[in-house]
DNA sequence: TTGTACGCGTTATCAT
DNA sequence: ATGATAACGCGTACAA
């Protein structure tokens, strides 16, 4: 059986109200009385219930993320960073894996305060008319409806270019995945051959390596595929990170260096974990800033129950050792 | 604000108890009166306040589980799987990605009927006792104490090398993961050494090919580096689906082909996902297994508060189309 | 400063 | 077959 505050108050000698103020902080219980009552609390292993508390504040501290099959890797450590932001705002975070409309069920079943979706779904706004909770939608293309948070991949890779360009970079190819028909990844490709200009096939053909998944197998692959090919490059820009991974370790079997012999800007997120031996240029939203951005947009929405505005995250440039003058 | 079964009974023309039974099916309610009571509810969008129930019934009908570091594919498949066979038995799933202790706090506040932690951490012992609910241990070794749910991985890898042996294999090789101190990769490699009857150094070196980790281009890296230096090599032995993948890339590229030119067992849990154009022989536990294996063991554990003994699952081997007679 | 009483939404028990 | 009512654990307005 659960410790109750009922108990805390037998052992105290006090009434269950006046555990309650105490162990809330209220102003209207005597100091000593309240650290007594404290510890008899902590030393008993008391954890407040969270549905009897929910139901009489109609409110549980609790946002939920629904977070359905694929994509599973990448978005973790945002993820990670949000349960983080939420936390210091006393929310916490559950998490489902279900599929979207029955998680959304659930969460609303536990009384959550906001539901957070990520990737990609059908009908967006016919779920979110389902819940009598907000919910923000995460890594979708704006909807008409339903706030939403994205990134504007297209703009990242243009500032790649723009940047490669001013170093006096000409000859740039572009390692992405195109193997599926994702609008995430297809957005990096469009904004390479904007930037570039490119619009003839023969010229796509020579500087787009089109990877066939995101690993850094592929990236390896590609970049291999690209030294045999061409010698003229003077830049790459690549479409992840762990694409970024595979193209260096096949530089580094081509004895490539990085970048004397060609700059590298890498699309990413996340801070770079990994020892690669060089500090990357990178463009994209640093993950700190989704996540925090998300955090305001979801405290927002619980506070004032009205619909935020959808947002477009802008990328940012992190220039670093990768890339050099030509 | 959220639809209540007191809303429905206003709309309904009855008492709201009435209501309650109707929608919990139960039979002191007359057929019609419980359709139309159905209707009104359906039509309202009305979901059970859980908080309410679960304080009433001291019952939640939940599990959390507890996913510290978010790790690769296997565990994601084996908790969505989970998930699955929890729905079915009409429990919901919740996740977090806290750090334990404090996931366990949040359980506790919430309910839950029972906690699954997966991975391994410190003082597991200690942690158990700071919950209220009973809590089982997957992934780590056997535990004096707390259940725990883990796989023989070395008897697996045993599998394979007896059933190369069979087939008139000798030369056999073992690509595996021994970058990080992980006694989970560590029980593979015990086990290969153990079967083949190997302890010399040089030995060692000529059969076992480390890899610096647990992706396809590791695998590939690894079967690379092998075919170049060892040619008397018949069979093959993978630590994991991925290296797989990369030791098959591998492998067509120097146009060896697969059973022909050498045999290829995988450690494997999860079922065969991507075209790999052959059907693997694998050794393992299936991940189907190790869910209803977890599945059964939290619901003896939420019947019955008693402990349960922990167990271990013994692999099986599953032979198919890439191994064959030298 | 502390204690009493009520209500949150639901289920279960008892009375009608 | 249906309705009234107590109880679950907590927070809070109000009484003491």
């Amino acid at each position: 059986m659960s410790v109750t505050i009922k108990d805390i108050a037998k052992k105290a000698g006090v009434s269950y109200s006046t555990v309650s103020k105490a162990l809330r902080n209220s102003p209207l219980v005597k100091n000593p009385t309240k650290i007594k009552i404290k510890e008899i609390a902590e030393q008993l292993g008391y954890q407040p219930n969270a549905a009897a508390r929910s139901l009489v504040q109609k409110k549980s501290y609790t946002v939920g993320v629904i977070w359905p099959t694929v994509e599973r890797v990448a978005p973790s450590i945002l993820i990670t960073k949000l349960n983080e932001l939420l936390e210091e705002h006393s929310y916490t975070t559950l998490l489902s894996i279900n599929k979207v409309n029955q998680a959304i069920a659930t969460f609303n079943r536990f009384q959550v305060d906001a539901i957070i979706v990520f990737g990609e779904h059908d009908n967006v706004q016919e779920l979110s008319l389902a819940s009598t909770v907000p919910i923000l939608h995460y890594g979708v293309q704006t909807w008409k409806d339903a706030p939403t948070i994205d990134v504007n991949r297209q703009y990242a890779i243009k500032l790649a270019v723009t940047h490669l360009k001013e170093l006096g970079h000409e000859h740039i190819a572009f390692i992405g995945d195109q193997s599926k028909e994702n609008t995430l990844q297809r957005a990096k490709l469009i904004g390479f051959l904007e930037s570039m200009g490119i619009n003839e096939k023969s010229e796509i053909e020579k500087l787009v390596i089109p990877t066939n998944g995101l690993e850094l197998h592929d990236g390896y692959m590609a970049a291999k595929q690209l030294f045999e090919r061409q010698r003229n490059i003077s830049a790459v820009i690549s479409g992840s990170y762990d694409l970024t991974r595979g193209i260096l370790r096949a530089a580094n079997e081509f004895e490539y260096d990085v970048p004397k012999d060609f700059s590298l800007v890498s699309y990413d997120n996340i801070p770079q974990s990994e020892d690669l031996h060089i500090e990357l240029t990178t463009v994209g939203v640093p993950i700190s800033r989704i996540a925090s951005e998300i955090t305001k947009c979801v405290l927002t929405m619980i506070e004032s129950k009205e619909p935020t505005h959808s947002v477009v995250l802008e990328p940012e440039i992190n220039i670093n050792e990768s890339t050099r003058k030509i």
